[in-house]
DNA sequence: CACGATTAAATCGCGTGCGATTTAAATTTG
DNA sequence: CAAATTTAAATCGCACGCGATTTAATCGTG
């Protein structure tokens, strides 16, 4: 980065990925307000609905968080009826968490918001997948970083 | 987006998003703390570090955010002694952010930031921009999708 | 000029993220 | 096999984001 004497949030790359993924939200916001869930809890319900069953910690590592953070979401999932939570019966540490009917077919509610996201990128399916596998990368540059 | 039935997340551009803005905070955590700041609160002190004596609302516009975040986040930064809030005096509504000579000296020690965090990207400077682009190009399209 | 509408901050409540710690279960090692 | 270590969740505290509302100042229209 050239002279930081002259720095603008319009040349930090961290910025654009930042404020992206809020107006990401603001997307997501109204369509997932008439299924009751917030963007984090549809994420843990698409990782959900591709594999029932799972562990707090598959969950996350898959969605990059730890239990600190999961554990109250999936709480506040369950106290919605959407999926049941229990302990491993092979290892008492681990926490299943496994979805509900209700959870279930909310999936099928779910079902129109990934292409209303769509449209809104504005982006055709190729150069979408290109800025999709661009940041994905780079995310695994950051994480090797961080170590 | 083909086939929801088999929707994951590699596939959701607003996760690899999502992810990655994470990642870039785990990147800056470190750097950060050593300086006494959060991310968002360094963000903030770009922007006055680019113009002093703006506006709430002013830094809000730049930032994507509003008075319900920025308030107690310029708070929390005028109780560490880097900067003053006071209202304007043409315009009582408006409150000026004014940085302190500790909020201007900030930036030498802040110095080294942004040179880290290209380091940890592992792009070069024009991969970096080209993908700088498209992220505001796509944030464009997402805010005007919001309305 | 007055009064309703608009605007800028601030406040409140709730849901994340995450560092740090705690608890309990499983594993490793002596 | 027992003690120490590791591991998985959970808990706690704090700082965002943001929808909704409140307060105060300014603007716009009659």
């Amino acid at each position: 980065m050239p002279d930081q004497q002259q720095l603008t949030l319009d040349q930090l790359l961290c910025f654009s990925v930042y404020s992206t993924g809020h107006a990401f939200n603001r997307i997501y916001k109204p369509l997932l307000d008439r299924i009751g869930l917030t963007y984090p809890q549809y994420l843990v319900m698409v990782v959900l609905w591709q594999e029932d069953g799972q562990t707090v910690r598959g969950i996350g590592s898959k969605l990059f968080l730890e239990s600190n953070t999961l554990t109250p979401l999936i709480k506040r999932l369950e106290s919605a009826g959407l999926l049941k939570r229990a302990r491993d019966q092979e290892d008492e540490r681990q926490v299943r968490v496994k979805l509900t009917q209700k959870g279930r077919d909310l999936q099928d509610a779910a079902h129109e918001v990934p292409d209303c996201v769509f449209e809104a990128c504005g982006l055709d399916l190729d150069a979408l997948k290109d800025l999709n596998q661009k940041l994905i990368m780079l995310r695994h540059s950051l994480e090797k970083a961080a170590g």
